[in-house]
DNA sequence: TCATAAGCACAA
DNA sequence: TGTGCTTATGAT
């Protein structure tokens, strides 16, 4: 007979959807949300406990001891641990791997959970006084740096400027600066913690803000339904406010570039108190401090991207997340979980009230409306005098365009610019061109792992191919028949600055795109020459559409709209609307009136038209009805299971058995398997599967039933497959 | 005949 | 997913 084991469960960091138990010895504790090294397979992993069950269906030699108790503490409160348990479930994705993901990237290594202490350089006395050689250039550099911010430089700051901590050593040792501990416990949470402000909140921003108020204590998601430049940012920084006298936390969702240094700004100039910024710029260590930190009450604000959403809080009163259509809030690959939708369980769970804010909502939140579920909050007028801006669709069939910009838009440009005004021209294409072909014998540059066409990019001399970055130098001959007559085809952003200089010589234009915003903090600069003034004319991709303010631009001009028109995915004209309304948006936020300009081959398309004649609002409400009457979402629920493999066959193959399988089911609607939309990806070729339910649930519970069975299927081992609850692009 | 690549099973 | 074992391929 063998004695009873102390026995942990555990979520080990792979792909399977299974979870192990271990035994562990009278002299560990492991604690329930904490991290564990295991043995595993001929491993040793970390890993996060999840139960203690009191037995097991495994034989006692089956089971191995843990190796190690990496905390004695809980990584995640309760509220944190349930969340991530029913994010693993909902999207049925291997719950290791969710913990994983939400977890700081350190904290999944092994790091102990402890805040390291920060530190600061101070300026000395003799530091002040201090005249560095004159051929010292950096420690000149330096003191100046040091002077213009009260003595102090930090670790951030010493980055920022591209200085390295032996560079403050070697000063620190002339006895020019002396290093000291930043204290997290000194900093105030109490007090003056909101700065006064000479704003004051209209009529619907004030009725807003009450019944925002009203609900400080309870679940209630909001959607703030606001036109462009109607003030959304105030009324977030009203609701925090106010959340933050009550000494609650706050965390803000943003979308992946829509982190724009003009609203940050605001945010700190509004509060007197620690905001935690997660931006792509901060290191491991910054992060797993920023997560610590709020872990323990001692930040107020955390303002982040998607992943933030699993930053864990002491004492969270209120959630915002801003642009909230924005697709960036679902994960893409791997665990594919959408934020947004994980933050209104979160919420949920914690009672306390969730701000959803946008111009263009999504059919979800609008749906959720429509259900009583979410309250709507309207923002109609246009902040101070900006004026709803004018347009106009130019069509440019049978008309010569110049680089794709026709003679009528071209006046328009001359008589903005004349007034000394700025203009936004719009392309969502980078690069020179989409393509490359041989005028000779016709040959395309096409990438060999993929269905798409190379991008020419001139400024690189490359052909890059944007789906897996393969790229190579540009041919000086046709690989096909050696000719030269190589000739780009189509019009990206860097032909179009390109064609814009010839057009305007005298004038200064800038790019704003992922290829022109690469370099670190290049964004920064180029948003600051704008509203300098030092731009006339802005070349930009949807980069540019959401958040900024430009106050002198009144012309947005959008080049090339067509290939977003016709898409087989319902999605598409959701997106479509929302894009152009968010460009349309940068126009005529100061004093003068603004003007929208699309160029068209298809002028009379229902969603130019509608969009033009009514708003996003009007042309929403229609959007929903169609899905309504075509049962799509979010009137229904889809999964999309995918499946890929070097030949075509196998995922089809897989995905055929996988249908069979689901078909037993009569809740489901089952369609395909079927080519995805872009076969040939980086040398995998790839297939899809949806499945439709009536609502969520059913699909959960079919769901439930039904993977344990597909995951044994033969061919299961033999593709690389994956499931995408709430998928986001279909077809 | 050896060396490397591809396929496969397995993890408590 | 990472590992190590087995099998296939192929160059010399």
């Amino acid at each position: 007979m063998s004695k009873p084991k102390r026995l942990v469960r555990v979520a080990v960091p792979v792909p399977l959807r299974r979870q192990f138990d271990y035994s562990y010895t009278q002299s560990q504790s492991p604690v329930l949300g904490g991290r564990l090294l295991v043995p595993f397979g001929r491993q040793e992993v970390i890993s996060y406990v999840v139960d203690f069950p009191k037995k097991t269906s495994l034989s006692p030699e089956q089971i191995k001891p843990i190796k190690a108790v990496i905390d004695d503490k809980p990584l995640c409160d309760p509220h944190l641990f349930k969340l991530i348990q029913w994010a693993a479930s909902y999207y049925q994705h291997p719950i290791g791997e969710v913990f994983n993901a939400c977890l700081p990237s350190l904290l999944t290594k092994g790091t102990a959970a402890q805040l390291t202490p920060e530190y600061y350089w101070q300026l000395t006395e003799a530091g002040q006084l201090a005249v560095p050689a004159t051929n010292a250039v950096k420690q000149q550099k330096i003191l100046q740096l040091a002077k213009a911010h009260q003595g102090k430089i930090n670790a951030q700051l010493l980055q920022k400027n591209s200085f390295t901590a032996s560079d403050l050593k070697k000063l620190a040792s002339k006895g020019w600066f002396e290093q000291l501990q930043l204290s997290a416990q000194n900093t105030p949470l109490t007090g003056n913690l909101v700065n006064p402000t000479e704003l004051e909140p209209n009529k619907e921003q004030h009725q807003a803000l009450a019944q925002i108020y009203a609900k400080q204590d309870s679940f209630q998601p909001f959607l703030l339904d606001g036109v462009t430049s109607s003030g959304k940012t105030e009324v977030y920084l009203r609701a925090i406010a106010q959340q933050l006298e009550r000494q609650k936390q706050v965390l803000v969702l943003v979308p992946e570039i829509g982190l724009t240094p003009q609203t940050l700004s605001r945010f700190e100039t509004r509060f007197n108190c620690p905001i935690a910024m997660l931006h792509s710029g901060m290191t491991d260590k910054q992060r797993l401090n920023q997560w610590l930190k709020t872990k323990q009450g001692l930040t107020s604000i955390v303002i982040g991207t998607r992943s933030a959403l699993f930053t864990p809080f002491k004492n969270l009163g209120l959630i915002i997340i801003d642009e909230e259509h924005d697709l960036s809030f679902k994960q893409q690959q791997g665990f594919r979980y959408s934020a947004r939708d994980l933050a209104l369980f979160r919420a949920q769970q914690l009672d306390i009230p969730i701000v959803l804010g946008s111009a263009t909502p999504s059919m979800e939140s609008q749906f959720n409306v429509e259900q009583g579920k979410f309250k709507r909050l309207s923002l109609t007028r246009r902040a101070a005098n900006a004026q709803a801006p004018h347009s106009k669709i130019f069509d440019v069939r049978q008309r010569p365009l110049n680089q794709g910009i026709s003679q009528p838009l071209k006046e328009h440009i001359e008589t903005h610019l004349a007034k000394g005004q700025q203009c936004l021209i719009f392309l969502n294409r980078r690069g020179f061109a989409p393509s490359m072909l041989c005028h000779d014998c016709g040959w395309l540059a096409e990438c060999n792992r993929c269905d798409r066409n190379m991008t020419l990019h001139q400024q690189l001399k490359r052909l890059h191919c944007h789906h897996c970055d393969r790229q190579i130098f540009i041919p000086k001959s046709c690989p096909n028949c050696q000719s030269e007559q190589l000739l780009p085809i189509g019009l990206g952003t860097e032909r179009l600055e390109e064609a814009l200089k010839s057009l305007f010589p005298d004038k200064q234009i800038v790019r704003v795109d992922r290829d022109s915003t690469r370099r670190k903090d290049a964004m920064h600069t180029i948003i600051d020459e704008i509203n300098q003034g030092k731009a006339d004319i802005i070349v930009g991709t949807q980069m540019l559409a959401k958040g900024h303010h430009f106050p002198n631009l009144t012309l947005v001009a959008v080049i090339d709209i067509d290939g977003c028109l016709f898409s087989a995915d319902y999605r598409a004209t959701e997106r479509t609307a929302q894009l152009l309304t968010q460009v349309a948006g940068r126009a005529g936020r100061g004093q003068a009136k603004g003007e929208i300009i699309i160029q068209s081959h298809h002028p009379d398309h229902p969603l130019l038209v509608n969009l033009f004649t009514q708003n996003y609002q009007e042309l929403s409400k229609q959007m929903l009805a169609e899905r309504k009457t075509a049962q799509l979402p979010p009137y229904s629920a889809q999964v999309l299971i995918r499946a890929q493999a070097n030949q075509l066959e196998q995922p089809m193959a897989f995905l055929q058995d996988a249908a069979n399988v689901f078909k037993q089911y009569s809740q489901l609607e089952v369609y395909g398997p079927y080519p995805a939309p872009m076969v040939k990806r980086a040398g995998k070729m790839r297939v899809q599967l949806l499945l439709q339910a009536a609502n969520k649930k059913q699909l959960q519970q079919v769901l439930n039933a039904s993977l344990e069975v597909i995951e044994t299927l033969p061919m299961a081992k033999k593709v690389r497959w994956s499931i995408d609850v709430d998928p986001q692009e279909v077809f």
